[in-house]
DNA sequence: AGATATCGCGTTGTACACAAGAACGCCAAG
DNA sequence: CTTGGCGTTCTTGTGTACAACGCGATATCT
């Protein structure tokens, strides 16, 4: 359990900021991977008691996870993971397309062996992964690809937004993998990040930013094959680009 | 002074949340309209005492300020209202730039008689205030039309992250204004207004947009008319719409 | 039996006392 | 006079008890 290594760590002298970060990103992820699903209650004395400290930096770090969208708290009613109504979830999957796109147009920081090799590395894992997928794993995958990508958002503010917006969404699709045709799933992402991979050697930043426009819109996809909603209008291209 | 209204509302029986947004959106104002002016202490201990409540509701309220990265806190010194480097100013005026072109791209909320009558009221209001021209009033104005503009975003997160961009960088060129030739200025201004009126009436959302871009650019320019820094690279365009 | 009121329990929000830490002034040594 | 160390005093961060509130079970009335 990696409970117990963040309760040590916690202790370990560490300023406030830190404790702040390493509680808000554990339980971050733990919705983010569906641990927390959507509507599940989360009690305040249950993770203090768990991470080592009082209700109040726990409430602080669930007043930051209320402002990012993730949780909603009522006086008296349990804190509970929010859900995301199909209208919304279309309505932020076109911001972060235009977003990608947008991040790319700015301009992306140089590409450095590092992004390419962990590129690589996401690739090989992909087909090794092939042999036992599993939900977890995959959004573990698709959050590594998420991270290298963000890591060249040149704009630190666009970065952060882009953060903020793939944690509001892409914890939603990781219920709907179990209907995912796996092999032709994991063929694709492995053909789009390889893709990527060139993108970056070459250092096109517009064709990168285009490129993870379209894994976005993938991504929205499995909600149109899959979802509660059989019909979803294909999302506008808001813009096209036209320089060089 | 409005802080004995605003004691007497929050005793009024209000809600957690009702509170904390009053609490949030006079502290915003306050440091938007630079009567925090960057670099400026906040005493929790006194907060509290002006609005009535304890510590723990002002914690929290600041602790969402900082989120948005308009305060800074430290263990043992005084929480004070940030400052802004030259350089991270132009990134973000060049996201809301891009932000501002996006939001028409991907459409706007239709264009209501109130939406008109509000930009009408204001240059009504910019013409009266041609005679006396304070900075205060100034940014006054400003803030309605950012709103008038926001109430047209369709895509509700996009303008809550617009609304964020806004009061990240809007507070900072208040301070520039004494140095501004006002007549020309305000003539601009009315003119802008006058041009957006024209394109609400018509529906002309990518045109909005543009203009909208247009308009953060011209205040993107009193930091460089007025600015500390003497030379600064215009910003590339980072989008050039193409369709209908 | 069904519906409704009421009470108990658990939850979140608030207030306050205390701990941890930093800035300022003071004092002494060079 | 300058400078370095130190302590006071203020700040923010934490823990904890209590208040406000919602939900569910239970009992009672029709």
């Amino acid at each position: 359990m990696p409970e117990e290594n963040l309760l040590s760590l916690n202790l370990g002298a560490l300023s406030a900021a830190e404790r702040f970060e390493i509680i808000h990103d554990e339980i971050r992820r733990r919705i983010c991977f569906l641990i927390y699903p959507p509507g599940s209650p989360l009690s305040e004395t249950a993770l203090a008691s768990e991470f080592g400290v009082s209700r109040t930096p726990i409430r602080s770090v669930l007043a930051q996870l209320e402002a990012e969208g993730l949780i909603e708290t009522h006086h008296g009613a349990a804190t509970r993971v929010t859900y995301i109504e199909i209208q919304t979830l279309r309505d932020e999957y076109e911001l972060r397309m235009n977003l990608a796109e947008l991040a790319g147009s700015m301009g992306l920081l140089p590409a450095t062996q590092n992004h390419i090799s962990d590129l690589e590395d996401i690739c090989e894992e992909l087909t090794k992964f092939r042999k036992n997928p599993t939900s977890l794993g995959y959004a573990q995958i698709n959050l590594r690809f998420h991270n290298v990508i963000l890591g060249r958002v040149r704009n630190p503010s666009l970065r952060t937004l882009i953060d903020r917006m793939y944690f509001r969404t892409s914890r939603l699709w990781v219920e709907k993998i179990p209907h995912v045709d796996w092999d032709n799933e994991i063929t694709n992402f492995i053909n789009q990040v390889r893709l990527m991979a060139e993108m970056f050697k070459t250092n096109d930043d517009r064709g990168s930013g285009i490129l993870q426009r379209h894994i976005i819109y993938t991504s929205l996809l499995r909600f149109v094959d899959y979802g509660d909603e059989e019909e979803v209008a294909p999302l506008k291209s808001s813009y096209r680009g036209s320089q060089a």
